[in-house]
RNA sequence: GGAGAGGUAGCGAAGUCCGGCCGUAACGCACACGACUCGAAAUCGUGCUUGGGCUUAACCGUCCAACGAGGGUUCGAAUCCCUCUCUCUCCGCCA
C-alpha cells in the first residue's frame, strides 16, 4: 500500500511513477474522495466531541440528583446525526481503502524504465555454457529414459501440471532442500522457519496477493484459507502488528515450503516437464530491513541466491527487471536466469525484490529507531533461494551425459550419500 | 465435535455483577532518565500505547478513535445483548 500522505501531497508524482509500470490512477477522483473524507471527519469528530461533553454533563446531573431528561432528549437528535455521518464516513473510508489496496508499488529510480520483459537489463553473467559434443536434451526427454519424473502417474493421481518424483529424483529433491537450507542458515545467516502452508486472507493481503490476484491462488473450501504460493507470504507476515527494536533489524528468515499456484492465464506455457507446476518446493529468503539499508540488503540477497548457483557450477545471468515487468509489491527486482542447454535459453530460477514499505504498511510491520517517538515501517525483501524443481531441471540439463547419465555437482554429493552420478541402471519405471 | 473458563499497556493484574470524568487506564513488575553513591544494589522522583483529524515549517497544542473482532441496545458501553475469533482446562476423535 502506498503512503496516503505522499498521495495527498504529490499525487502527480505518484501517477507519473506508476505510469512507468503501465499502471494508472485517477488523480482527480482520488483528491475528490480524499477531500470529502476529511471534510466528513472534521464534522463527525466535532459532533462526537460535543456529545462526549454533554454526556459528561448528564452524568454529573444524575449524580447530583437533578433531572436531565431535557438534555437527554436533545442529545437524541445529535446521536442520530452522528450515526448517519458515521455510516457515510465508513462507506467513503472503505471505498478509499479498496482503491488504495489495489494500487501497485511505485518503482525505485534505479529500476530501468521499460514496457515488458524485452526491456529488462542484463546486470552480469557468471560462468560459461557447458560444452557438449552431442545435442543436449530437455530435462523431460532425459526423464523418458532415466525415469525419476513421472507426469503420467501424477496426472492420474491429480491432473496436469503435477509430477511424481521417485527414486533418484526424489532423493535429489531432498538433497537440494537440505543443501539450500544449509547454505542459507550456515553461510548466509538466515533463521530457519517452518511455517504453515495455509494462511488466511488477512495474511494474503499483507503481502499483496489479495485482493487483486485471487485467481492465482488455491482457495480452500474450509473457511477463509488459502494455500500459500510462496513462503514469502507467511514469512513476511511473521511480525505483523508488532513493533521491533532498531537493533532487531535486519531480520532474515528462510523456509522451505510447498508452493501452490493456480497458473491461471499460463495455459499452453511450459506444459512439458517440471518447469511450471501447480505444486513445487521452494526455499525462500525473506528480510526485514532498516529503511536506510534495504537496497544494500537487496544486493546481499541477490548474492545469496547467486552463491548457490555458483556452488552448483551452473551458468546464469542476472537481469534487473524493467518497470513494466515488476511484480505488484516490488520497487526493484532482480531475476536470476539459469542456462538450460536443452531449451537453449536462460530461464528464471530466482526473483529477488525490495518491496520497501509497501508490504510493511499493509501488514503493519514496524520498528522504532533508538530515541525516536514514533515507530516507522520496516522494509521487506524476498527472494528465491532457490526452487528445487527448476534447479533440478538445470542440473539435469547441464550435467547430462551422452548415455543419459547425470553427473551430480560436487557440492551436492554429500547430500546424496556420496553418489557421483545417476546412471541409466538407476532408472525408475 | 461436546462442556467450562478466559482475552484490558511490554508482562501481570484491578475495573465487568449494579452502564456515567475508567483509557495512558488503579496497583505490581519491567524499561528509560534523574537524585543519592567512589561505583553498584537498595531507595526516592519523573517518564513510558497506537492510529487518525485540525493547526504548524517543525515542535507544541487540541480533538476523535481503540478494553480480542464485528454488530445491537442506550443520551452514554470495558461493563448489558447477539455473532464470530483466539487461548486455556476437561471429554471425544486422531498422525
Amino acid at each position: 500500500m502506498l503512503d496516503l500522505k505522499l498521495l495527498q501531497k504529490n499525487p502527480q508524482v505518484v501517477a507519473e511513477a506508476l505510469a512507468k509500470r503501465n499502471s494508472s490512477i485517477d488523480v482527480e477522483e482520488f483528491t475528490k474522495i480524499d477531500t470529502r473524507r476529511r471534510e466528513l471527519l472534521v464534522e463527525l469528530e466535532s459532533l462526537k466531541s460535543e456529545r462526549n461533553k454533554a454526556s459528561g454533563e448528564v452524568a454529573q446531573m444524575k449524580r447530583a440528583g437533578e433531572d436531565a431528561s431535557e438534555l437527554i432528549s436533545r442529545l437524541g437528535s445529535l446521536s442520530d446525526k452522528i450515526k448517519e455521518l458515521d455510516a457515510e464516513t465508513e462507506t467513503i473510508k472503505a471505498a478509499m481503502n479498496e482503491w488504495l489496496i489495489a494500487v501497485p508499488n511505485i518503482p525505485h529510480e534505479s529500476a530501468p524504465v521499460g514496457a515488458d520483459e524485452d526491456d529488462n537489463v542484463e546486470l552480469h553473467k557468471w560462468g560459461t555454457k557447458p560444452s557438449m559434443t552431442f545435442t543436449p536434451k530437455e530435462h523431460w526427454e532425459i526423464a523418458e529414459t532415466m525415469g525419476g519424473l513421472d507426469f503420467e502417474r501424477a496426472a492420474k493421481l491429480t491432473g496436469s501440471r503435477f509430477a511424481v518424483l521417485w527414486g533418484w529424483a526424489a532423493r535429489l529433491e531432498r538433497a537440494l532442500i537440505n543443501f539450500f537450507l544449509d547454505m542459507q542458515t550456515l553461510e548466509h545467516g538466515y533463521t530457519e522457519v517452518f511455517p504453515p502452508a495455509i494462511v488466511n486472507s488477512t495474511t494474503m493481503t499483507g503481502t499483496g496477493q489479495l485482493p487483486k490476484f485471487e485467481e492465482d491462488l488455491f482457495r480452500l473450501n474450509h473457511k477463509d484459507y488459502y494455500l500459500i504460493p510462496t513462503a514469502e507470504v507467511p514469512l513476511t507476515n511473521m511480525h505483523s502488528g508488532e513493533v521491533l527494536e532498531e537493533e532487531d533489524l535486519p531480520r532474515a528468515f528462510t523456509a522451505q515450503t510447498q508452493c501452490f499456484r493456480s497458473e491461471a492465464g499460463s495455459y499452453g506455457k511450459d506444459t512439458k516437464g517440471l518447469f511450471r507446476q501447480h505444486q513445487f518446493t521452494k526455499v525462500e529468503m525473506v528480510r526485514y530491513a532498516h529503511p536506510d539499508k534495504s537496497y544494500e540488503e537487496l544486493e546481499d540477497m541477490r548474492q545469496h541466491a547467486e552463491n548457490i548457483l555458483q556452488r552448483l557450477g551452473l551458468h546464469y545471468r542476472v537481469v534487473t527487471l524493467c518497470t513494466g515487468d515488476m511484480g505488484f509489491s516490488s520497487a526493484k527486482t532482480y531475476d536470476i536466469e539459469v542456462w538450460l542447454p536443452g531449451q537453449n535459453k536462460y530461464r528464471e530460477v530466482s526473483s529477488c525484490s525490495n518491496c520497501v514499505d509497501f508490504q510493511a504498511r499493509r501488514a503493519n510491520l514496524k520498528f522504532k529507531r533508538k530515541g525516536a517517538k514514533k515507530p516507522e515501517f520496516v522494509h521487506t525483501l524476498n527472494g528465491s533461494g532457490l526452487p528445487t524443481g527448476r534447479t533440478m531441471i538445470a542440473i539435469i540439463e547441464n550435467y547430462q551425459q551422452e548415455d543419459g547419465s547425470i553427473v551430480i555437482p560436487e557440492a551436492l554429493r554429500p547430500y546424496m550419500g556420496g553418489l557421483e552420478k545417476i546412471t541409466p541402471e538407476m532408472a525408475t519405471k
